[in-house]
DNA sequence: TCTGGGGTCCTAGGACCC
DNA sequence: TCTGGGGTCCTAGGACCC
């Protein structure tokens, strides 16, 4: 069996952590810039407001009902995950931690010794809230594909109180017959208009269907697997991995302009700081990347046709995570792809084919002196950024040209304080 | 009329996810 | 005025090889 655990409108719900007034209050957050809304509370979903929707689209909305509106802050709410997921590692025999609010357990075998699985379960969501104050809610099911769709009826059952388990052939039909084929995880927006042009609404409709045919409708191997994993068959199998973070196979570092930048200097100092972010990254989890890729955009809502994105490709001699070599080639790349007047909106570094460190220094006849000196540099580098805060010591090349905001520094109009990772920022109670 | 067959590797692009 | 960011996997098709 597996388990499907997710944070009930995590941003929000790590708001409402620090500031128990925002309890049953309608309040959304916001992504980067103060773009879009990316979090709502079940008050703000029930007045309409959808996912991805833009903040300026529907401030009247939110300024009628007064809805509370929050800047994302990552630092938070990296860390209130970080705690979910320690929690759940300590009592579960495997995670594989497949978001920032999601979670894979792998429960075979432990009904025989906790029996009931809906009470052990319900048992650790209690334990998380009180530890917390993330509500969660957990599915369980025989594939990873109707742990989720258990997942989501959890949601929406106050009966279930917030664990469904489809341990039962009937209820694993009754779950199907349930969810609109959109929701099912896997179906997006085009193959769900493809299945409703077909007459198929609901996941038991789809999964009625055969294997050939979801591998002709639904992208190959893909459908077919989709289909099987619906069928109770497993096909997808848990990623665990000992300290709960995936390895990544690509890393990037990209950001919208609060407005439009031209100057190649100014363009320069964003993409220097992606590509040290990047960097950092990178080194964190132990890799050296063999592609570096710079891209910069103009805005995609303006009159100007496409293309709106250059982007410039490059292969580097050897593998390396070292930001200063790293910086070197994002500025040629950069060279390559900006022109004057540009009046761009976005720019990002994108780091791909990342193998291990180490695994390229085999291949050197002798070691090299220098490498190794500019890992030690790197080294401590990440060692005190991690002391003294991110961004205590940088590149001059990453710096904006005059003091002040970064002009590629976004929107955080309504950013709340990182409570639990700035000293500056902890939470004080004045009795 | 008719232009081999079978592999590998790489890349671009599509679809999806949260 | 204002429209997020960071990932995954798969397929098709081209280049190249014998």
């Amino acid at each position: 069996m597996y388990g499907l655990v997710d944070c009930n409108n995590f941003y929000v719900s790590c708001e409402r952590a620090f500031q128990p007034r925002l309890l049953g209050r309608p309040v959304v957050v916001l992504s980067n810039n103060d773009g879009c809304i990316i979090s709502r509370s079940q008050e703000a979903k029930e007045l309409g407001l959808k996912m991805g929707e833009p903040y300026f689209q529907v401030k009247p909305i939110l300024l009628r009902h007064g809805v509370q509106v929050y800047s994302s802050n990552y630092a938070l709410y990296g860390d209130m995950s970080r705690r979910v997921m320690h929690y759940l590692a300590s009592v579960a025999p495997e995670i594989e931690i497949y978001s920032i609010d999601e979670c894979f357990l792998d429960l075979h075998g432990l009904e025989p010794y906790c029996g009931n699985l809906v009470e052990l379960v319900a048992e650790w969501r209690r334990q998380i809230g009180k530890r917390t104050h993330i509500p969660v809610c957990i599915g369980i099911a025989p594939t990873k594909t109707l742990a989720k769709l258990a997942n989501r009826l959890a949601k929406k059952l106050p009966a279930s109180n917030g664990v469904l388990y489809l341990d039962t052939e009937e209820r694993r039909q009754w779950a199907l017959a349930q969810t609109p084929v959109e929701d099912v995880w896997g179906i997006g927006g085009l193959y769900a208009q493809k299945l409703r042009a077909q007459s198929i609404q609901t996941a038991a409709e789809l999964a009625a269907q055969s294997e050939g045919w979801a591998r002709r409708q639904l992208g190959g191997v893909v459908g077919a697997r989709l289909l099987r994993e619906l069928q109770g068959t497993p096909c997808q199998q848990l990623a665990p991995s000992e300290d709960g973070s995936l390895a990544r196979k690509s890393i990037a570092c990209t950001r919208s302009f609060a407005g439009p930048l031209s100057e190649f200097s100014d363009l320069m100092a964003a993409v220097a700081h992606f590509a040290s972010k990047a960097a950092e990254k990178l080194r964190r989890q132990g890799s050296a990347a063999n592609v570096l890729t710079v891209f910069i955009s103009k805005s995609r809502y303006g009159t100007e046709p496409p293309p709106h994105t250059h982007s410039a490709v490059i292969t580097l001699p050897t593998a390396t995570s070292d930001t200063i070599e790293l910086l070197r080639y994002a500025r040629t790349a950069l060279k390559r792809i900006w022109e004057p007047g540009g009046g761009y909106k976005k720019a990002g570094v994108l780091l791909d084919g990342l193998e291990p460190t180490g695994q390229q220094q085999l291949l050197l006849f002798e070691p090299n002196e220098q490498a190794e000196r500019r890992a030690q540099l790197m080294a401590e580098l990440d060692k005190v950024n991690q002391r003294f805060g991110a961004g205590a010591v940088r590149f001059a090349t990453a710096m904006p040209r005059e003091r002040g905001v970064a002009p590629w520094q976004g929107q955080r109009q309504w950013q709340t304080p990182a409570y639990t990772t700035r000293w500056e920022d902890m939470l004080c109670i004045r009795v």
